[in-house]
DNA sequence: GTCCTCCAGCCACTTCAGCTCCATCGCGAC
DNA sequence: GTCGCGATGGAGCTGAAGTGGCTGGAGGAC
């Protein structure tokens, strides 16, 4: 038996639809339809009425489906009570972080803190790609600090009487293009004419929220090629040429100084974000309170408004622990969902 | 994350060796290794301290082990429960049953018993080879009938007042071998002189205790060059010379009466059983009522005494829904094992 | 009636994770 | 010292499972 046959019934009883499901899941259609019927099969029993449209799901299936949730929420949770002691013992400190922050700011913050504290163990949660995400699993207690962007424009559901943050720098969402012959942008966003080659944050990121109310405001003509919630998959399409996008500055400094890269769009269409640390309100273990304390002695420093810097040399992640080193598997079109703990 | 992993780490926790865990989990060392690797990787933290010997379980390790037993036991028991909802609508009855006998006497038994009562489903239990195991399945109320062979020498654990049986037949367990160009047997059991290579039952098999009694009371040279707890495949090796065997009489009619088989010992040590079927005492579905009514019938027209017969043609499974049919690998050595239920 | 969607099922083909079977190395235990 | 055990690496193989493409049947929608 495979937990991902489970996962895929759980995702098939919602939705009814095979093709759905099969998208849902990133697989083809024939695939799921052969697991969902490798589940039935070691079961002994039916769990879908295909003979309908839509499916339906059979009285086994019914009995049998708050079981399976129950088996996945079960191995979900024994992982994270298992790493809670772990972590507990080992002093580890848990971030919630989005993807570039974790590219571009936090190797450089963490050694300006190790300057100070000496050896520090973290570790990141998994979800990385959705800024929800984030602030949920700070708001669930399962990570010590949250490190994440933020702006007034962008709601973040935090409720300022249990979490308090500290600001440690801002950063810049620069509209870019590859340069053409004559050092200018090959894509540009332009207030009329053609629709300029979009390559996009998907929905959940922070840019992607902030873009969306960028356009709102000022409508101007594009059409979205391409989407990935990481930036440095937009990063990448962008060096191939393929449209543009907004890129942190941070991760793209190097291009702009050689020309690589040229800004696409008039300066008035760049954006900001604040760069914070959040945490609970509430006393917390020793190491982070130790962790806090060296962060604030950096920021009296006047560090808060240095911009989030790149890291020198090829973008190699040299991050904590991958905690998902398990998973060899890594599907461009997975990176859209959030990430699977199984 | 795989259920085989989970089972690896019970496994390797209640060893504490590698290559104990290894041989009992059917891997090499090295595979079983790299598979608590990845279980750890996946955690993000180390379930065994191997720095000393023999290893040592962590304080994680001692937090996740009854959460993975957990796991399995969750993943078990929905099956199970799955199963029954299936078969009380869909009137299904269950059999546990030893494999020589799904093979042998069950085919025509059950044609026998559809020619009074028209289509009956049944099902086989998972527990294939144990004759304990077998035992437990009805004991534990997970089957509706028990089709067993016994014997006054092999204590059967089922408690007179909770079940009852009916005597259906009786079955030979013939030592055989294949025949030489003399027509007399390559491998033959001798009183005395070169001990005969011996193809022998596991040691929880029903035949494996009668040929364990008979060897204790009549000691005789020999030495076991093969173990496989289904008489097919020690038919399987007995037909390709490899040594002599206790066949059950109705799997090998055939190659007795062609000659290509023959007795490869005295009359005398040849074994019987008795083939019953038992249920429980206490009243059951109506459809298994009426089953076992059906068997009432049936045997009270003289055919208890009918020996087995074996199966027309070549020896091809036949019988009820395969409760297995979910795992595809089915190694030789795995045979040996409880069937899993992953 | 036609068109469309959805699903099953089959096929050929490809990919790759995981295994085995080596060999080697380092390290405690004895 | 030797022995046993576990980790690790490479080569090679296999089978499971994926993709992509197709057909066919069953229903809705119109």
């Amino acid at each position: 038996m495979e937990l991902k046959w489970l996962e895929d019934f759980v995702s098939l009883s919602t939705t009814l639809s095979f093709s759905r499901s099969a998208r849902e899941r990133n697989v083809t259609q024939s695939a799921l339809s052969r697991r969902i019927r490798q589940l039935e099969s070691w079961l002994g029993l039916s769990l879908f009425d295909r003979s309908s449209y839509p499916i339906g799901i059979t009285d086994e299936g019914k009995i049998f489906l708050p079981r399976a949730r129950e088996i996945l929420k079960l191995v979900q949770t024994s992982r994270q009570e298992a790493r809670q002691q772990h972590d507990d013992t080992a002093e580890v400190l848990v971030f919630a972080t989005l993807n570039t922050l974790s590219l571009t700011y936090f190797p450089g913050f963490i050694r300006r803190i190790e300057e100070r504290l000496g050896s520090v163990k973290t570790r990141f949660c998994d979800q990385y790609s959705s800024y929800d995400g984030n602030v949920a699993v700070l708001n669930q207690g399962e990570c010590d600090f949250l490190l994440t962007y933020a702006h007034e424009t962008v709601p973040l559901l935090l409720d300022p009487a249990r979490f308090i943050y500290r600001r440690l720098g801002s950063e810049r969402a620069i509209p870019v293009s590859i340069a053409g012959a004559d050092g200018r942008p090959v894509h540009a966003l332009r207030p009329t004419g053609e629709p300029v080659r979009m390559l996009s944050y998907g929905s959940c990121s922070f840019f992607a929220r902030r873009l969306a109310k960028l356009f709102a405001d000022r409508p101007a003509p594009h059409v979205t090629v391409y989407e990935n919630p990481m930036s440095v998959g937009l990063k990448a399409m962008v060096l191939a040429g393929r449209g543009m996008a907004w890129i942190p500055e941070s991760l793209i400094a190097e291009e702009l100084r050689s020309g690589v890269l040229v800004s696409a769009a008039e300066p008035s269409w760049e954006l900001t974000a604040e760069i914070r640390l959040y945490r609970a309100a509430a006393p917390s273990r020793p190491g982070a309170e130790l962790f806090w304390a060296a962060v604030d002695e950096n920021t009296s420093l006047g560090l808060p408004d240095a911009p989030a810097r790149p890291m020198p040399g090829r973008l190699s992640y040299a991050g904590p622990v991958a905690t998902n080193a398990g998973d060899r598997k890594l599907r461009l079109a997975a990176a859209s969902m959030p990430a699977s703990w199984s």
